[in-house]
RNA sequence: CGGGAGGUAGUUCAGCCCGGUAGAAUACCUGGUUUGGGACCAGGGGGUCGCAGGUUCGAAUCCUGUCCUCCCGACCA
């Protein structure tokens, strides 16, 4: 029956790439790198936007848009951020094309047309934001300056992966400015609890909150907090990262301002994201070998009708039930749905199709339940199929929306806890991370030296120290040296 | 960027070694029968064989280049 979709077990890689092409989502596209988010994908990250749009609002940010051009001196100016994006960035040299004179109805790149200065193509806006920020900051009173945008960015990457890793792809960057250090962090961790409360709550993948080690941190950043989630094959996901700036940026770009004594001083700073990574994460942690699962909080289309007739006179009555009363009670209640009456498809296609796309909740209505006053209701998380009454069928549908969405969640939170693996040696360290996987909670020594060992050793990176982590003395688990709490280790995506 | 595999109908793939009018299944269209887990019968349409060169009387097939995808590495603040 799911004979389209790769099992996990066969082949993980692939069963992931077909849920992303086979529900729907996305496609390769002739862009080298670059996807193609077709419709049914594109709403889900509408969804998404939408959620955390009202969350950025609701926390007193506000949208702005900046330019996707950076000069390249602009660019270079805060040079520890420069340098960590250099290798990977997209550049524009020129600015027209024209006729090639040896081969008519081909375009090249006019010689004649180079920029000035070339102009790099975002990788993220830290640099054109800050300059601009410059002019919009003389005084205390223009501080806070919380400003999010919602964009594209461009990482040329070397190996890509639908919505995991693309060169580029779609993210929201919220760029604060603060009169004080101690306000900067406040925001570097109010917004890492807005990831996690919308990635656990609506996306319903559990998140480890922490701080990333100085090898792992943001190039520019003095802290990186983040979040990282648990994939069902055991390989950890950073799903969102809020960075502490320090004055970094405000020096780089003298951003000054005069507090209540005018005096000068250079303004504390925040950034923060999330980008369509979050569906590669949202697959990985909820999917099956028959398709997608969405948390229903999230789902283009929460319910799916189908209906099951013989005949006209049959259709028009489960028309009459559904179009007259279930539709509009269920829109009534705030549910997105679906009613497939297309007269091509044959129910179980249909029932197959949807399981694939992950539509939370499926209502199969034939005649024989017409007559029982009753619908059979399959839901997707755990495919199990309940006949309820008509009466009150919406307020049951509402409720079982809301348990799908706490089932998954729980699921892939007792997937994720037994999946924390405390050990002490470096023998249970490498033995966990080849056979069981997940996270490893061991003791390191504090040092980049033995955490770059590590990587190289057993490909596991430190994903991050928690916060409000337990502080316990003990052994770093491969130099013996001594250590003052465990911190997260794993093989990363 | 290295190593391997691949690109032929919307899709999955055969044909390529050994050059000679482009194939199957499925999807699609029309008509009919159907409809409670991927329906059936009959008829029909659809492909510059990734792209560009070359060899040849003749190229999906041989040669060169190039683009794209997948797998494994390297890389990934």
């Amino acid at each position: 029956m799911s004979k389209e979709i790769t099992s996990r077990a066969d082949n993980y890689s692939e069963w992931y790439n077909d849920i992303v092409v086979k529900a729907d989502l996305a496609d390769h596209s002739a862009v080298r790198g670059c996807m193609v988010i077709k419709p049914y994908g594109y709403a889900l990250w509408e969804n998404m936007r939408d959620v955390l749009d009202k969350m950025f609002k609701d926390t007193g940010h506000v949208n702005a848009y900046f330019p996707l051009f950076v000069p390249k001196s602009l660019f270079e100016a805060e040079e520890k951020n420069a340098e960590g994006f250099a290798k990977e960035c997209a550049v524009v040299t020129h600015y027209r094309l024209k006729t090639d004179p040896d081969n008519k109805g081909k375009l090249i790149v006019d010689p004649a047309a180079r920029l000035e200065e070339e102009l790099v193509v975002r990788p993220t806006s830290e640099a054109i934001i800050w300059n601009t920020y410059k002019g919009w900051i003389q005084s205390y009173r223009d501080l806070p300056l919380l400003i999010n945008q919602w964009a594209n960015v461009v990482r040329w990457e070397m190996r890509t992966r639908l919505f995991l890793r693309t060169a580029e792809f779609l993210w929201q960057e919220g760029h604060t400015a603060h009169a004080t250090k101690q306000e900067a962090i406040e925001e570097t961790t109010r917004m890492l609890d807005v990831y996690a409360d919308f990635v656990e709550n609506w996306m319903a993948v559990p998140v480890v909150k922490g701080v990333k080690t100085p090898n792992e941190r943001f190039a520019g950043a003095e802290d990186t907090y983040c979040i990282e989630a648990l994939m069902q094959d055991g390989k950890a996901l950073q799903a969102g990262t809020s960075h502490f700036l320090g004055q970094n940026f405000a020096k780089a770009f003298e951003v000054k301002f005069s507090d209540k004594e005018n005096k000068l001083d250079y303004v504390w700073a925040t950034s923060w994201g999330v980008s369509t990574r979050l569906i590669g994460a949202l697959i990985m942690a909820h999917s099956d070998d028959e398709g997608l699962v969405l948390p229903p909080r999230i789902a283009p289309i929460q319910v799916v009708i189908v209906p099951i007739y013989k005949g006209d006179e049959q259709k028009a009555a489960i028309d009459a039930k559904v179009k007259g009363e279930i539709i509009p009670a269920l829109k009534a209640a705030g549910v997105t749905v679906k009613y497939d009456d297309n007269d091509n498809a044959r129910p179980g296609w249909k029932f197959a199709e949807y399981e694939k796309k992950g539509v939370p909740v499926r209502i199969a209505l034939g005649a024989r339940d017409l007559d029982n006053n009753v619908a059979e209701v399959a839901r997707r998380d755990t495919k199990e199929k309940n006949s309820y009454s008509l009466d009150g069928l919406p307020a049951r549908i509402v409720a079982l929306l809301d348990e799908i969405q706490q089932n998954i969640y729980k699921k892939a939170r007792t997937f994720r806890d037994t999946h924390i693996t405390r050990v002490d040696t470096w023998d249970e360290f490498v033995k966990t991370l080849d056979g069981k996987t997940g996270f490893v909670a061991a003791h390191w020594d504090g040092t980049g030296e033995t955490e770059e060992k590590i990587k190289e050793l057993t490909k596991a990176t430190i994903r991050c120290i928690p916060l409000n982590n337990e502080q316990e003395a003990g052994k770093c688990v491969l130099t013996g040296n001594p250590s003052t709490q465990r911190v997260l280790f794993a093989r990363a995506y």
